[in-house]
This record gives structure tokens, sequence and C-alpha cells, in this order.
DNA sequence: GTCGGTAACTTATCTACGGTAAGTTACCGG
DNA sequence: CCGGTAACTTACCGTAGATAAGTTACCGAC
């Protein structure tokens, strides 16, 4: 009666020879769903991921060579999730214009829904610097910002021959806005959809509208500032 | 010969009967420092923290009360040295708007130069949420960018009745791109500078230009954009 | 059928961490 | 000079990530 349940129960059964791939997709959904319930990636242990899935911990290194290889896969399946949100609230938005934003208000509303995942992805130091820049550029979502921002450029919204660089611009924006949000929920922002609204519209708007401007000094800004609203 | 070095060398001498808070302020410095050339918060143990200092961990909890009292303590000091380099960085400035330009770029660029720093200041869950609003909003370096903000509604830069709404905004536009520099170093954002000020300067024409139009519908935008494109 | 090879998994253990309880040292006011 | 207490230390607990070495059970070959 004292002594400790151990995990006999939830003893996972061997699997099949060939389908060691199983197990590995298992770890990382039960790495995920542990990350929603948690803090702080340090609240989610191997040990606990190991018996979420009814198995002991060495056995996850068989597959994932350090924890942060397990993290890593975990961005990579969130960064899906992303697309699949973001894709579905551009669907129907007919201008390229409303498609960015839409696109946006869905990546920070996806950010604070999944503050921790979102934290993981986006907000924590890239676990492997190597082959993270092409993970990321090529990620769907990514890819799927950077292309509505060319057709932005084809629609005669933005002035550039480098859509990358206005792609990473409104991304920051998001991001801003996104890590704000996760970071300092405290803070009165006020509804935060209308304070994201502002902050990626003020982003788009503000870069079309310096490209109206010869220069982007103070005193030109101001002073077009003035000639704009006294007309 | 082959036993520890244990720390005996570094023992550090008894402070005075009264100087207690002594230790505390060498302590802050020396996870401060140790923080400089970590990856990241877990890289820093007390144990590395109280040998810094010559002293044993138990000493650490004499003076905070864990490890996240000790980083919130180094947070404030954090928050200390970001103000001053905002500060000295707007001081050449005589426009608000170029003040308010100047603070945005020594704040992504402290952030640059003090990734943990700032990571742990910034992108962390709060460590105490109970005074970290306080915290925040009282801090000097927040409090700078506002009274800057309420400057530029004085100079008819921006036309608002909530200078803290749009202070958020600024600040989430850095803070975007402050974040993304430091979690995505590798990223082609070109020179960081220059990055940093398109998006500053995109977040701050932005919301002034928002101001200018009836509405922020799509098609709204696109065509005052034509208009101003086509005079 | 059975038997070796090996994939799949476990037991036992290492080092390091955050944190605490209980003890010890040395300063200092009376 | 002595007792009180501030300022520390020694010893320890539980848990974490990770590894080495062992064990089990599937499965193809003969």
């Amino acid at each position: 009666m004292a002594t400790t349940p151990t995990r006999q129960p939830a003893r996972r059964r061997r699997a099949q020879r060939g389908s060691g791939e199983q197990l590995r997709a298992e770890i990382v959904a039960a790495a995920k769903e542990l990350m929603a319930h948690a803090r702080s990636v340090d609240d989610i242990s191997m040990r606990a991921v190991a018996e979420a899935v009814g198995v002991t911990p060495p056995s996850i290194y068989l597959h994932f060579a350090d924890k942060d290889a397990l993290l890593a896969a975990v961005v990579i399946d969130v960064f899906g999730e992303l697309d699949k949100a973001m894709l579905a609230a551009g669907e129907a938005e007919s201008s390229p214009l409303g498609r960015l934003r839409a696109y946006g208000r869905a990546y920070v509303k996806f950010a604070i829904e999944h503050p921790e995942h979102y934290r993981l992805a986006a907000m924590e130091p890239c676990v492997e610097p190597r082959n993270a820049l092409d993970e990321v550029l090529n990620s769907s979502a990514f890819a799927h910002f950077n292309a509505t921002v060319i057709e932005c450029i084809a629609a005669g919204i933005f002035v550039s021959d480098d859509p990358l660089g206005i792609t990473f611009e409104l991304w920051a924006a998001a991001h801003g806005a996104a890590a704000l949000l996760v970071a300092k929920p405290y803070l009165p922002f006020g509804d935060t959809e209308a304070f994201t609204d502002r902050v990626l519209c003020a982003a788009a708007l503000g870069h079309a509208a310096a490209s109206l401007l010869p220069d982007l000094e103070p005193e030109t800004i101001a002073g077009w500032l003035t000639v704009q609203r006294s007309s």
C-alpha cells in the first residue's frame, strides 16, 4: 500500500518491429500537450513526457538527441498549426491587404491562445542555428505571409523591390504585439484584438506612407503631416 | 592532488556587522555579469553566482527568496541601464519625433548588445505579476518614452487622447524588432540599424497616417494610397 | 519450427541543479 | 570579556537531464 505505484499501470505495449516512428510521434504529441498546461519549458520534464506516453525516460533518447531536439520537433509541429490557423483566417479576404491583416490577426491570436507554444517557437533562442534559417523561411506560415506581401506589391499597395524586407518588417510588428501580449498580459493594452489591429495597420500603412515621402527626417514627416491635415 | 579544489581560494572575507547589503549588491552584479556570457538563464546557476562572489550557495538565499527573486533584481538593474542609454541617445535630438526614434533605436541597440539581459527583462514570463505592472510602467525608460509621446501629441505629430495607447503601440514595434533580432539573429534582416529604423518609422508614421483616414478598411487604404501616389 | 539478430525498451546510475535545516564563526554593544 | 546575533557554512534532500549497460520480444532465415 505504501509502495510507490511506479508506472506499472500506464505500461505501454512494445511497438511492432518496423514502427519505431510511432513512439516518436506520440512523444511529440505528449510534449505538445504537456506544454499547453505548463508555464515554462522547464515545467515539462523528460520524465513527465515519458510517463505521459507510458514509457521510461531513456526511451525518449532513442528518438531525440536531447531535450532541445524534442522541443525543436514540437516547434515544427506548432508552426504547422499556426499556418493552418492563418490560412483559415485569410480565406474569406479578397484583397491582398485584407488578407495580410487577417494573417497578422490570426498570428497574434494564435500566440495568445497558445502562449507557451508561441514562446517556444518564436521567443526562445533557436535550438539549432544550422538549418533554422531554412526552417523558418520555408515554414508555410512565413511563405504564405511573404507571398501575400508580393501580391500587395503587385496591387500597388507597397512600392518595393524587396518583398522579403517588407515581410520582416510586418512580421516584426506582429511579433512585437504577440510577444508583448504573451509576456506581459497584465499590462493595460485594452482590447487585445483592437490593439493588435492598430499595431498591424500602423505597420502596413506606415510602410506604404514612407514611400510617399522624399526622406524620413523628423521635419519632413512633421511637415508632410501638417500639409495632409490642413487639406 | 586528486582532490577537488573546492572553492577555498576564492573564499570571501566576512562582511562588517551592518553591511549585509554589500553582499546583495555583489550578488546582483555577479549574476548580471554571468548572464552576459550565458545563452540562457538556465546556464547561470545559483552555485555559479555564489562561486563568482566567493560565497557558498545558501548565502544567496539570505538576500533573495529564490532564483526568480535574484533575476528580478537583475532585471530592475538592467532597466536602469537601458534608461541611461536611451536618455543619452535622445539628448542630441531637438524635435520630439526625432527623440522618439532615437529612443527606439537605442532601445533596440541595447537589446542586441545585451541579448540575455533583454531577454530576461522583456521576453521571459514576468517573475512576480503582483507589482510587475507598476515596475514596468514606472520604469524610467517607459516613463520617458511615454512623456515623449505626449510631447509628440502636443506638437501635432499624433492626434489622440490616449498617449499610453500610442506608447504601447510604438513599444510593440520596437520590441518586435528587438525580439526578432535577438531570437533569430541569423535571419537575413540586412543592416540591423536600418531594419530597426524602418520598423520604428513605419510604426510612428503609420499611426499618424491612420488618423488621416476615415476608416482603416483595406479598400479605403488602397484608395487613399492611389490618390496620394497620383498627386 | 526454432533460432540468432536486432529493434525496442528498461534498470541503474551519474552529475548538477534549486532549495532547506541546522550548525558555526566572528563582530560588537554592553 | 561576554553574550547576542548577523553573517555565513556544512550537510543534505528531491528532482532534473543524460548515459551505460542490460533485457525483452519480434521477425526473417533456414
